[in-house]
DNA sequence: GGGTTATGTTAGATTGATCTAAAAGATAAG
DNA sequence: CTTATCTTTTAGATCAATCTAACATAACCC
């Protein structure tokens, strides 16, 4: 008689007893993929995961049995609710604890992104809420990214490429994708271009060519790809 | 050509690839039983990781491969000093996070054992460093174990067991083993009786009978059981 | 010193997460 | 509409950590 394998309970008084790291990793990875393209197909998954296609097919079915995901050979995955709650737990945990790592053990931005991928399978129901409660329950993380709520509400901003402004435009800036390159975080950093820093463009030179703003009242000239990778929230 | 597996290497630039968790369990277990008696037998191991017999001994014959212990069949295993040093790592790691689940997040006393069981394994050298600092280099945990500073070098405290005290003798709390139960721990807390508490013996009844202590002024009186958890440094 | 008991080890199975290689399904292009 | 290509799935292997069952060694006791 087979044994139909457990769902993660996170209701249970006893979580974390196995590691459903590998589960949630996908899960997250499923989430993200999902904002962009739905069904996500496995090629995607398996990409994002650096894993060969063959090993998500079968993650997915598994995530599929513990119904996590909806599953249509050959067609792709979308996410079930409980899926869903599960990815928005895990990045809830992901962007408290990037927060965390700055704010309170004196961590740098470009720094926190890999041990927070790691920490954010391991602590405990009560760990998150201490995090949560000595940071005043912040709304975004470090990177500008929307921190899920407790319930699974995300925050929504509006966003927009940088490199999309034109000259004169008044903007903040809102996100920078906190996978981006740790060189490329601590360049931002240094240029003063973080999550709020409020700027205005002042150029935008033709043919992919430079972008030059105002910030601080300084001059920064950032180049087409840097600001390709900046998201920012026009003021109007 | 047989592969020989790769040694769990703390001063690579990329630790934490492989999940190493069991060897770290397994190195901490055999470290702490090997103060009590040396060499450990394959059963203690096992049943002190609540694991079979026969799951030791595979084990133990893998970290002897990884020359972390020396093993002998039938006989037992000693600690190499890589092993030693491994140990002592993760124990550093343990009772850091202990310490500061209590300062930084306002755990309780009982709850911290736990969650730093999961922590010690995935934080990295960074946040190690980062947590020590924070909580000013501690020497104790908040059981009063020694945290092992950098280099494996343990504070050594002489100790004995409160119901080995007479009555008379003044003393001071020195350390409640962390892995007393929650229940133990909550009771003693209320009592007064964590680490540094200074008190006096009044009395020690006979035949196992409970011990009757004066700690700030008050007189309490504790069972047999719960004096032979405690273990007392003599103020002479 | 030889049998009994306790302790340890080996053999073989299982589960999860991965891989490679091969087969099957979908897509696209003449 | 048929073939070539690309994507996905299946089949089967590997490795780590566990288990059970069976075997081997050590210890102990008369």
């Amino acid at each position: 008689m087979p044994e139909i394998e457990a769902l993660p309970d996170s209701s249970s008084s006893q979580r974390n007893i196995l590691n459903h790291q590998a589960i949630e990793d996908y899960m997250k990875t499923i989430y993200t993929l999902a904002q962009e393209e739905t069904p996500v197909s496995t090629s995607r998954i398996a990409q994002a995961r650096s894993v060969k296609p063959a090993s998500a097919t079968s993650m997915i079915q598994r995530l599929a049995r513990l119904n996590l995901v909806r599953y249509e050979k050959h067609y792709g995955v979308t996410l079930t609710s409980a899926g869903e709650k599960l990815a928005l737990e895990v990045i809830r945990h992901h962007r408290l604890l990037e927060l965390y790592l700055i704010e309170a053990l004196g961590f740098t931005w470009d720094e926190v992104h890999e041990q927070a991928d790691i920490l954010e399978h391991v602590i405990s129901e009560k760990m998150e809420e201490r995090i949560a409660a000595v940071l005043d329950h912040p709304e975004f993380d470090p990177h500008g990214d929307p921190i899920p709520s407790k319930d699974g509400v995300l925050a929504h901003v509006e966003n927009q490429l940088l490199s999309t402004l034109q000259a004169g435009d008044r903007a903040r800036v809102s996100r920078i994708p906190d996978d981006s390159n740790s060189e490329l975080l601590r360049y931002l950093a240094e240029l003063g271009l973080v999550p709020g820093a409020a700027f205005q463009v002042m150029q935008v030179a033709p043919f992919e060519g430079p972008v030059t703003i105002m910030l601080e009242d300084e001059e920064k000239i950032i180049g087409r790809q840097v600001a390709d990778s900046i998201l920012v929230e026009i003021c109007s």
